[in-house]
DNA sequence: CTCATTCATCATGGTCAGGTCATGAATATG
DNA sequence: CATATTCATGACCTGACCATGATGAATGAG
């Protein structure tokens, strides 16, 4: 469905999300060891979302990264858009140039629903809204059996 | 959403499944030149079908191919399947190996919906139900304006 | 049998996503 | 200023996908 680079992005800018609150920046090393993605690749994409206005990065010791605005102002479809046309006009599953309702091709009625649900998906749907899924929970490190000190956490 | 090859496979099949009727077998030629797929890669879709078990090829003058049961009996899935696997384990829209009710994603609870439609979309559409969609007829040779023989079909 | 026709198959090349490696540029700190 | 640290960036490699072109193998018609 989303490229491999597209699903690095969600995911790294999911884990910022997470980890901003820490001490204001995370760093690129600490993503790709935590989300087990190269680190120049993930270096990449990084810049790429800041360029577009949705990270902001600083060198230099403590720099790093972090969301440049709310996470509910942050859609997936913006997230992914660099790598993915998640809507538009790539929707026919025939791969006809032309297909629409009034010139459709024979998947057409059937597939449209589908097709709109998913643009509705990524459209709708904001980094916010992920944070307060259950899942985000377990996204964060794995619990280890050592014992830790109590109320580490915020 | 799918390959180019899968795209061209499900082109190939429906077309295959049109025209059949007129003298029993399609050649690889006439389906390359109204689909405007590049002979010989349509070459070896189809013999990949054939393999498969999907089609049926004999060669020779007035050789060809043909489906290999009825329409309604091949799923869309299986013509999409040597290159393109529709369903299964990849649904993650993130990406994660493990991703499912007891173990998900941040965004599993939102995308699974949709992903499930898909899985059904290609497991419970056949090629006869797309034989019987309206934009069907619009797949047959463009009208062309010269007249010609009257009821020539069954 | 000969031969044109058709599918089957092999060898080759282009393009691009995904990924590695090396280096450059900014910056907080002492 | 010197330096370690961090992001920025360019060159390069690899494999998969998307083809192209040539050749092989089967087969119906004469």
């Amino acid at each position: 469905m989303l490229s491999h680079t597209a699903e690095y992005a969600l995911r790294a800018v999911l884990y910022i999300a997470q980890h901003e609150t820490d001490d204001g920046l995370v760093r690129n090393d600490s993503i790709a060891a935590a989300l087990d993605v190269p680190r120049n690749y993930l270096s990449k994409i990084l810049h790429t979302l800041a360029r577009d206005g949705l990270l902001l990065s600083s060198r230099g010791p403590s720099g790093g990264f972090r969301l440049a605005r709310d996470p509910d102002a942050i859609q997936l479809r913006q997230v992914v858009a660099p790598w993915d046309a998640v809507d538009g006009p790539r929707s026919c599953i025939l791969g006809r140039a032309r297909c629409s309702d009034r010139n459709p091709c024979p998947a057409h009625g059937r597939w449209k629903d589908i097709s709109e649900q998913v643009g509705v998906f990524f459209r709708k749907t904001t980094v916010g809204d992920l944070l307060r899924e259950p899942g985000s929970l377990t996204m964060k490190t794995t619990r280890r059996s050592g014992r830790r000190p109590a109320s580490s956490g915020s």
